[in-house]
Order: structure tokens, then C-alpha cells, then sequence
DNA sequence: CAATTGTAGATTGTTGACAATTTAGGAGCA
DNA sequence: TGCTCCTAAATTGTCAACAATCTACAATTG
């Protein structure tokens, strides 16, 4: 009989988190001001750990340190929607390819990412932010299914990113939407499963595509067709693709 | 008339930078333990900015920390290698890309880019280890010419972890691969400057193949024909270059 | 003698006090 | 009024003592 080494988290891990959910949650507002005395108080304990979580928070990019002046919640804009976009096109690309090659020397196991989107299939038609969270989680389980710790772990931090944008700029995906991204997600597992890399990464480069659609639904139609003119928004959509 | 706010680093990165450095020049070998009351000792200070610094040098890979046995100094492996420099194509690509684009828009400044390459100009023959870390700067200030932050800040990480491999493995660039490189980084710049996305790219992912055979020159024949047997390995060295 | 348990020393984790720095606002002055 | 300088409050930075935890090794047991 084995069991799961139950590596508990530190405490300043254990206080970044509950800060930053209070971030994603919306509770901490861009500019706001976390104060280690105050925080310290709320959480009944020293302000040792405080300093940790926000160091930890500030290499994540939820936060701003600077010297002397304590940390305030960073405030994204859409330059940094098509930046971190731009990241997890290329950074998913890799880990995709690799898993691909890894299922042709059959090495990979699929069978915890299946999982997550049968937890998808289940809220068809549900809460659309907590879409969002499920397929973020979609979406890291099959990049590290890649097995390259270094590129998951950036694109993790990617996640990250993706959670505050969701909560400052309210994007939804509909419901309508559901099934669209259901059936992307299958053609993907099955294009990589059977070694396909090429298929693979062009399903994957379309739905980052899609993604960063939802991000221009709350503007009009004007300003999406200036947000076409940019750089990154054109390489974004340049590339091979399957829609 | 305005100055620059000179910003003066905090202690803690201040030791980081310290101990990074006492890393990458070998004080410190892979599986040396930091032991946060000698460190303090040596350096005159409490123990509470070298937690800090230690953290710092954990969140760069530099050191693994479990919790209550702290940290120790991490060991690299060839697949570190091919990931990093997987890394740094892809990531130096949407950079590289974008600056050709800013130039483009006349809003690219590469100056301090060119006095990087006039330094690696002025060391032609020089220290070999010494020009990889310009080689490397030089990058970095690229990139950096990109403007995106994310990338920029994620590309510097991975300059870091090239400078631990380059320790481990003992990689050198000879006398005459050093004309070569500068005449590369000419090209690279003159297609950057021209606005030619396509072509800087190539020359991108060209230079970054070179420099992974450089990690190769301590190998045998045969030993370098069984990498090229890696899915990594063969997705580096198929995308399109420039040599 | 091998396996387990107990224990002392080493090391990290946490805390509260104190020092240094920044910020905001008012007093003084042109 | 508008400016500079100064002071007090707020806040972060540093420190040393103490608590909790881990490691190595000796003692104990079967």
C-alpha cells in the first residue's frame, strides 16, 4: 500500500493564494494598497509570511513592489491580453508538438486531461466565468502532459494572467460557445493521441484565436477593427490554423 | 531637465545577486546547500533579506527549496538545455518579429542594442566565457527592443539559466566562431532595421541552432547522433534559418 | 544483526520590537 | 496665492530571540 507524500503548502504559499483569489475575485482592486500591518491582522499572523505571499505575488505580476512603498493589485490593459496570448500560442505549441511526439513513442497518458474536459462536458450550459476556469485548467493539464517543467510552469504563470483579465475586462463565453469548445478540445486530444503534431498545433493556434475573440467582445466595432491593425493581434492570427 | 530616478536595489536583491554570481562562477556547485544562519554570517546582515534573496534565486530555478530543509543549488540536465533554448527561439521570435514591426512604425531605437554588439566586436578573440555573457547580453537587449515586458522578463530568465549550463558544461565559443556570431548579429540587425520579419527571424532561429551546438562540442560523435534522435532536438534544428 | 524507536543538534519558520524611509499636510515666506 | 521646508504619521526594512521541524545517529528491541 502507497500513499500520496502530503507536501503541505507553507503558509506564505497558503496566503498568496487566498490574496490572489481575492484579487481574481475581485475583493482587491487594481491600485489598491496591501499593507503587511493590516494583512497581518486579517490573517492573524506576523507580518514575516505577509512579505513572503507578496513577493510571490509579485514575481506572478498580480502585484507591484517597489521599494519602501509596499505593493499595489497591477492594473492589465488589452496590450497585455495579446502579450500573454502571443506567449501561450507559442509556449502551447511547443509543449504540444512535444506531446504528440511523445504519444508516437507511446509515453504519454492523456487520461487525467480527459478528465478535465469531461468536468467541461458536465457544465455545459453553466456558469460561463467558471467555463473560463475549467478550460484554463483544460488547457494546463494537456500542456503538461508536454513534460517540459520549465515551459509549464510559464505558461502556468500565463493562467495566472488570463484570470485577471478575465475579472477586469468580464469576458463570458455563452453557452452556444459550449459545444464549439468541446468539440475543439476532442478534435485536439484525438490529433495528438495519435501523433498528429502538425494537426495539433493548428487546432491549438485556433483556439487561442477564439480566445482572444472573447477579449474584443465588449468593444465595438470600430475599435476591433483598430485592434486589427496592431502588430501582435495580426501575428496572432497569421498562423496555420484550424478553426 | 530630468533625471532618472536611480532606484537603488534592496538588500535583498542586492545578496541575490551575490550568491547568483558566486552560482555561475562555481563557488557554489549543484547540491551545495544555502544555509540561511552562515549566509547571514558571511554577509553581515540578519537572517531575514537572505529568506528573501533565496526566494528570488528559488522563483529562477537557481536553488530548490522544500519546505523546512531548505535550499540547495539545482543541477541541470541536457533536456534543460534543449527546453530553455526551445524557449528562446519561440519567445525570441514574437520579440524579434514585433521589434521588425516597430521598425516598420519608426518607433524602434537600436542603439543600445549596436553598443552591445560593439563590445562583442572589441573582444573578438577574447575570454571565451566572457563573450558568451556579451553574446548573451546582447540578446537580452534585443528582445528587449520588442516591448513586450512579459517576454522580455521571461527571456531574461532563461539568460539566466543558460549561464548555469554554460558553468556545468563547460561550453566555449573558439577564436573563430566569434566572427561568424558578429557577422550573424550584422545580418540580424540590418533585417530588424529594414522591417523584414520573415528574414530576421530566420537568422534568429539560425543563431539559436548554433549556439546548441555549441552545448554539443563536449560530446562524442556518437553521443550527439543519439540527440539528434530527440523530439526536441529535431524541432529545433527543423524550423527555417538562416545559418 | 536488522529493524525500529528515541533523542540531541542543526536548521528553518514565526514573531514582535525597533530602525529607516516615505508620504501628506501644515507653517513660514516671498 | 504659490512655493519651499519641516515635522508627524504611516509604512516598510531589519533584526534577534524563540518555536517548530527535520536529520543523523545512538539506543533498544526482537
Amino acid at each position: 500500500m502507497t500513499f500520496q507524500a502530503l507536501e503541505s503548502q507553507s503558509t506564505a504559499e497558503l496566503l498568496a493564494e487566498q490574496i490572489r483569489d481575492a484579487i481574481l475575485v475581485g475583493k482587491l482592486h487594481p491600485g489598491d494598497r496591501l499593507i503587511e500591518q493590516d494583512l497581518s491582522e486579517s490573517f492573524k499572523t506576523s507580518r514575516g509570511p505577509i512579505r513572503e505571499a507578496i513577493r510571490i505575488l509579485a514575481t506572478e505580476g498580480l502585484v507591484e513592489h517597489r521599494k519602501n512603498r509596499g505593493a499595489v493589485v497591477a492594473a492589465p490593459s488589452f496590450d497585455d491580453v495579446l502579450e500573454v496570448y502571443a506567449m501561450r500560442m507559442s509556449l502551447g505549441s511547443i509543449a504540444v508538438t512535444h506531446a504528440s511526439q511523445l504519444s508516437s513513442e507511446s509515453q504519454l497518458d492523456l487520461r487525467e486531461v480527459s478528465k478535465k474536459l469531461d468536468a467541461m462536458r458536465n457544465f455545459v450550459g453553466g456558469n460561463p466565468n467558471r467555463m473560463i476556469s475549467l478550460d484554463l485548467d483544460f488547457q494546463s493539464a494537456l500542456i503538461a502532459r508536454g513534460e517540459l517543467p520549465r515551459i509549464t510552469e510559464m505558461f502556468e504563470q500565463t493562467a495566472i494572467d488570463i484570470g485577471v483579465f478575465v475579472r477586469f475586462l468580464g469576458i463570458k463565453y455563452d453557452d452556444s460557445d459550449h459545444k464549439a469548445l468541446i468539440l475543439r478540445h476532442e478534435k485536439l486530444l484525438k490529433a495528438i493521441a495519435s501523433g498528429d503534431s502538425a494537426r495539433a498545433v493548428a487546432i491549438w493556434n485556433g483556439h487561442i484565436q477564439v480566445s482572444v475573440r472573447e477579449f474584443m467582445k465588449p468593444f465595438s466595432e470600430i475599435e476591433i477593427q483598430e485592434l486589427f491593425d496592431r502588430p501582435l493581434m495580426k501575428n496572432l492570427f497569421e498562423v496555420e490554423n484550424v478553426k
